[in-house]
DNA sequence: CAAACGTGGGA
DNA sequence: TTCCCAAGTTT
């Protein structure tokens, strides 16, 4: 833990004697700072300037937006993306105007309830606008503290966002709106994701990720896989001695050398099966069974058909009784499929 | 709580 | 090309 005095101390610092990210904003006004900071939501400081600019220019304060026509708000918000915000802030200002008297409440949970705040927005501008103490964590923040404290904590997860809310709240000056500011601007122009210039942190003394060498393997961000759906054919071939095929999976790979019951491409044939198999089959029913399995980063969805045959088995192919079944290795999935044949099955 | 929600820029 | 990131919130 860093020592709270100098670490704020030096951070404000840095903050007031360094040029601002954010010239074009330099104002207390709760409007102003509530609209910068939707418009600042995911979208970068250089993007929001002019669109900032030109929204002021025709809606300089809250009566004005309220009065206007939500078509042409939009259409001040062309470009900008994430276009639920501008429908939400209108929606905010008209609260405030009929809820609050045309002031926006100093107290973060009236604030907090109003459309499109969330938790970062009211601590940006509770903080800014009013000077309250509340944490406003963003990316930025994020990335500072996992560094300041060699935090691995996964940034991915939502319950990381409390994690870090009590990190800045154990740092809270009374300058609350410079403080949220410069952290954030810290992040912005020397924490950064990349190439962070830790020569010239004003912090540097109390980063533990510094001192550990690993500022770059910080924040920790578990990707986001996307997940893929596979369809497959399962086939249940019953020998005339009751007996069913199974084979062995590759080695590596997914479920690497598990046994399961043949499986084929959904859009394999009959006549593509038995050649794969070298075995003549007789198909007993359309569609026997239906079995979706979850990977954690991939999804089965299995429709499995069941065969007689009386060939026997060639290649890496087996026969196997019933009760050899537990004697083979096989994934959930395959064993489902199992179970419902023992049970529905001949 | 994961997914959806926009767009632009950099590597 | 593809992925990541950007002063997040809603459902």
């Amino acid at each position: 833990m860093y020592k709270i005095e100098t670490f704020s101390h030096n951070l404000l610092d840095w903050f007031h004697n360094n040029k601002r990210s954010m010239p074009w904003r330099e104002t207390n006004d709760p409007y102003k700072i509530w609209l910068s900071e939707v418009m600042l939501q995911q979208t970068q400081v250089v993007t929001v300037k002019g669109y900032y600019n030109r929204f002021i220019e025709r809606f300089p304060t809250m009566t004005s937006l309220v009065a206007a026509d939500e078509d042409e708000v939009l259409k001040y918000w062309e470009g900008l993306g994430y276009y639920s915000r501008v429908r939400n802030f209108q929606a905010g200002v008209r609260e405030v105007q009929e809820q609050y008297g045309g002031v926006v409440p100093k107290d973060g949970d009236a604030f907090l309830s109003l459309k499109g705040v969330g938790p970062y927005t009211r601590g940006a501008v509770m903080s800014i606008a009013y000077n309250l103490k509340y944490p406003a964590v963003d990316g930025n923040v994020y990335r500072v503290f996992s560094r300041l404290d060699d935090d691995a904590t996964d940034i991915a997860k939502s319950t990381a966002r409390k994690h870090f809310e009590a990190k800045v709240m154990a740092v809270m000056p009374d300058a609350a709106g410079d403080f949220n500011e410069a952290l954030m601007e810290l992040g912005a122009t020397v924490c950064t994701p990349k190439n962070p210039i830790c020569m010239l942190c004003p912090v540097q003394d109390h980063c533990e990720a510094f001192a550990e060498g690993t500022v770059l393997q910080r924040p920790v961000k578990v990707k986001k896989l996307k997940r893929k759906s596979y369809r497959y054919k399962v086939l249940l071939i019953v020998n005339d001695q009751g007996e069913l095929l199974i084979v062995q999976r590759p080695t590596s790979g997914l479920l690497g050398g598990m046994w399961q019951f043949p499986v084929v491409d959904e859009e394999a044939s009959l006549a593509d099966i038995e050649e794969l198999l070298h075995m003549n089959l007789y198909q007993e029913a359309e569609l026997f069974h239906t079995v979706t399995h979850k990977f954690t980063h991939l999804d089965w969805l299995l429709d499995v058909y069941l065969y007689r045959t009386t060939d026997s088995a060639t290649g890496d192919y087996h026969f196997i009784a019933r009760e050899e079944k537990e004697n083979y290795t096989f994934p959930v999935s395959m064993t489902k499929i199992y179970e419902h044949y023992l049970k529905t099955g001949s």
